[in-house]
DNA sequence: TCTGGGGTCCTCCCACTA
DNA sequence: TCTGTAGTGGGAGGACCC
C-alpha cells in the first residue's frame, strides 16, 4: 500500500487554511474604545422592541445572551446590561485594519464578515514558518496592533478550519465563569474525522433548523451519524445537491478554495419599522428612500443592475418578494424606484407593512461604460441619468444629506438611508 | 421566543423556444 | 399543424450564513 493510500489525504494537502474569527467583535471594539466598559455586560444591537442582539461581551453571555437573540428577551435575561446601538462605520474601519494585517501574510484572504476571514497560507510557509506558527503570530499581531483578541483555526479544508476556530474560543462554563480559549487550534490531517464526527450536524455549513429537523427524523444528530448514513439515503432525504454536499462534508471532503475579492451579486437595503407602515404615500416614500440608497451604492460600486426585487413583510411576519427584470441595466435611483413602486402597486398592503426592502441583482457594467465601449467619448443623454450624475457629484462634495429625491425632504432635512444605520433593528422610539 | 440586515445559493414552477 | 420534450431564463420563495 502506498503512502497516499495509507493516509486519508495526500502529503501535499497539509493544514494550511486559517480561519480567523474575532471574539465578540462589535462588543470588544466598544470596550477597547471605552475602557470603562471592561468587565461589564455589554450588548451591541437594536434597542427597540423589534431589535436583535448583534454582539454580546462574555460578561453578558454569562446571563445567556447570544447574538441574533431578540433584544426584548436579552433585556429580560440581563436587565442591567449596557446597551449600545452599534457603530457600523467604526467596525468597517477596524475590519479594514484587520485585513491590512492579513495582507502582510498572504494575498489569499477571503473575508466572510467584518470579523472573520479565511486565509490560505500554503505559499507563506517559506517566509513565515508552519501554519500553526503563522496562526499564533497573526493572533499576537491583532492583539498588539488592534488591542482585540481573535481565535484561529488551522486545517486542511475550510469547514474544519472554521470548526477549529470555534473550538479555540473562550467559553462560558455552566457555573457561569468565563473560561479562556486555546486561541489557536490545529486539526492535523490524520485526526480530522476524530475531531469532526462528535460535532452536532448543525455545525456543518448548510445545516440550519429545517435540515436539522429533517435529519433528526433519520436519527441523525451528530456529523459522525450523518457520515454513517449511505449516500443514497442522504440524497433521498435532502435532494441530490444538499445530500451529496453534506455527505462529502461529513467525510471532511470540502473542495472550496479560499477565493479573495469576490464581486457582489446583489446590492440591497431593507428596513424593519418601529411601527407598521400603512398608507400608499408613506410606503411609496420609503420605496423611494430605499431605492435611492441602493442606486447610490450601485454607482459607487461601479455597477448597474438588470433586476429589481421588492420585499414586503407583513405584521404577521409573512414575507413576499416581487421582482422585475429590465431591458437595460440601470444605476439610477429614479429608475429603481419606478420599478419598485410598480411592484408595490401589485401587493395588497392593507394589513400594514412591517418591513420593506429593495435590492438589485444581475449586476454588470453601468450604461455609460457600455456606451464608452461602443463609442468612445459618448455622454449619457438620459435626463434621469444626468440628474443622478449631478446628485452624485454634490453628495461626494457635501455629503449624502445634501441633495436627494424631493419626497424625502422633511423639516429637519433629507431622510436618506445609509448602510448600517438600522443594522440591528429600529431604534427604540422611547430612547 | 416573537423574530435585524445584508447577503448567497438552491429549488420549484412557469413560460418560451427549438 | 399538433404534440411531446428538453433546455433556458425569469420569478418566487425557502434555507442558510454572519
Amino acid at each position: 500500500m502506498s503512502d497516499s493510500a495509507a493516509s486519508p489525504h495526500r502529503r501535499d494537502e497539509e493544514a494550511s487554511i486559517l480561519h480567523v474569527d474575532m471574539d465578540a467583535f462589535f462588543a470588544s471594539v466598544e470596550i477597547r474604545d471605552d475602557p470603562a466598559l471592561a468587565g461589564r455586560p455589554v450588548v451591541v444591537g437594536g434597542s427597540g422592541d423589534r431589535g436583535v442582539v448583534a454582539a454580546a461581551s462574555y460578561e453578558a453571555r454569562v446571563h445567556g445572551i447570544r447574538s441574533a437573540m431578540p433584544s426584548a428577551r436579552a433585556r429580560r435575561l440581563c436587565p442591567h446590561a449596557i446597551w449600545l446601538p452599534g457603530r457600523y462605520d467604526r467596525y468597517v474601519e477596524v475590519s479594514r485594519e484587520l485585513h491590512e494585517l492579513f495582507a502582510e501574510v498572504t494575498p489569499l484572504v477571503e473575508g466572510i464578515a467584518l470579523d472573520e476571514a479565511f486565509l490560505d497560507v500554503a505559499g507563506a510557509r517559506r517566509l513565515f514558518g508552519p501554519p500553526a506558527a503563522i496562526a499564533a503570530s497573526i493572533r499576537a499581531r491583532i492583539h498588539q496592533a488592534l488591542g482585540l483578541t481573535a481565535s484561529v483555526g488551522v486545517a486542511r479544508v475550510k469547514l474544519l478550519a472554521k470548526l477549529a476556530s470555534e473550538a479555540a474560543k473562550p467559553r462560558v462554563r455552566p457555573t457561569g465563569e468565563v473560561e479562556a480559549g486555546a486561541g489557536v487550534v490545529v486539526v492535523e490531517p490524520a485526526h480530522e474525522l476524530e475531531f469532526l464526527h462528535p460535532h452536532p450536524v448543525r455545525a456543518l455549513w448548510g445545516v440550519g433548523p429545517a435540515t436539522e429537523k429533517r435529519l433528526a427524523r433519520y436519527g441523525v444528530r451528530t456529523i459522525g451519524e450523518l457520515a454513517a448514513l449511505p449516500l443514497e439515503t442522504m440524497v433521498g432525504a435532502l435532494g441530490p445537491g444538499l445530500g451529496r454536499h453534506l455527505h462529502d462534508l461529513a467525510w471532511a471532503r470540502d473542495p472550496r478554495a479560499v477565493v479573495p475579492d469576490q464581486a457582489a451579486k446583489s446590492i440591497g437595503h431593507e428596513e424593519t419599522y418601529g411601527r407598521d407602515l400603512a398608507g400608499t404615500d408613506e410606503l411609496r416614500r420609503e420605496v423611494v428612500r430605499l431605492s435611492d440608497a441602493v442606486a447610490t451604492r450601485l454607482r459607487r460600486s461601479g455597477v448597474a443592475a438588470r433586476t429589481v426585487t421588492l420585499k414586503v413583510r407583513f405584521p404577521d411576519f409573512r414575507t413576499i418578494t416581487r421582482s422585475r427584470s429590465l431591458a437595460d441595466a440601470t444605476d439610477v435611483g429614479h429608475d429603481v424606484a419606478d420599478v419598485a413602486a410598480a411592484l408595490l402597486e401589485g401587493v395588497d398592503t392593507s394589513a400594514g407593512v412591517r418591513l420593506l426592502g429593495v435590492s438589485c441583482s444581475h449586476l454588470g457594467p453601468p450604461p455609460a461604460r457600455q456606451l464608452e465601449l461602443l463609442e468612445a467619448g459618448a455622454a449619457p443623454t438620459d435626463p434621469h441619468r444626468l440628474a443622478a450624475d449631478a446628485i452624485e457629484g454634490i453628495r461626494r462634495r457635501f455629503g449624502d444629506e445634501a441633495v436627494g429625491p424631493a419626497t424625502l425632504a422633511t423639516a429637519r432635512g433629507l431622510r436618506v438611508k445609509r448602510k448600517g444605520d438600522t443594522q440591528w433593528g429600529p431604534r427604540d422610539e422611547g430612547a
